[in-house]
DNA sequence: CATTTGATGTTCT
DNA sequence: GAACATCAAATGC
């Protein structure tokens, strides 16, 4: 509770990486249809950049229904089904007309616990990184559906905080991103970030 | 433990 | 029709 929700300003910086970087230590909000708050500290986060990065579905300037959002100015979020079955979260950065984002891979549950176990079907059991490690089961978690797509981050719905939490300077590490290897040299780049040491993140 | 496979739908060729 | 920014359950040691 109690933090401050990420304007602009944080979005539209022109760097992705630094943005995604930045993103790690943040936290996740969500209010859905009412429902209790559900949020977690962001753990994992990767960067795509509309040029001249084959991993990003935007690449190139490719311009379909589904990258639409991408292009939009940032702050908002991209949501799409990934394997017809996993709905993934991201955040859009950069300016009008770039095609940057974010995609979140992990958070570590702070609020609404038990709800975001009764969305994972997994009320009961024990608080494990089974809850919302990985990109497909933080947004189960937190209730985000690709009908979310292209709201506003500064919204009531989906948000981001800052809540002030510090993290040692040497905690966050960098790595190629997963499950990329479609995209040849640039799969290799290190683009993706994590708290290291946490049981909170991917695989 | 590690590795494989099935689920499932949208996008792009 | 193939590929896909994944996950969970099943199978193989």
């Amino acid at each position: 509770m109690n933090g401050l929700k990420l304007e602009t300003d944080f979005y539209r910086r022109e760097d992705v990486v630094e943005v995604a970087h930045d993103l790690v230590g943040k936290v996740l909000c969500t209010r859905i249809d009412g429902d209790t708050v559900t949020a977690g500290m962001i753990t994992e986060t990767e960067a795509y950049c509309g040029r001249n990065d084959r991993a990003c579905h935007a690449n190139n300037g490719l311009r379909t229904q589904r990258t639409e959002t991408m292009y939009r100015a940032g702050g908002v979020s991209y949501i799409y089904l990934c394997y017809g079955i996993h709905h993934l979260f991201n955040v859009v950065t950069n300016r009008e007309g770039l095609a940057d984002a974010v995609l979140v891979r992990g958070i570590k549950p702070l609020d609404g616990i038990e709800t975001m176990k009764r969305r994972r079907m997994r009320t009961g059991g024990e608080l494990s990184p089974a809850l919302t490690a990985g990109p497909g089961r933080l947004t189960q978690a937190l209730g985000i559906v690709t009908g979310l797509d292209g709201t506003s981050l500064l919204g009531d719905r989906v948000w981001i905080e800052d809540r002030s939490i510090s993290l040692p300077g040497d905690e966050i590490s960098r790595s190629p991103r997963i499950g990329v290897d479609y995209a040849g040299e640039h799969a290799k780049r290190p683009w993706r970030f994590f708290l290291r040491e946490s049981d909170w993140v991917s695989r």
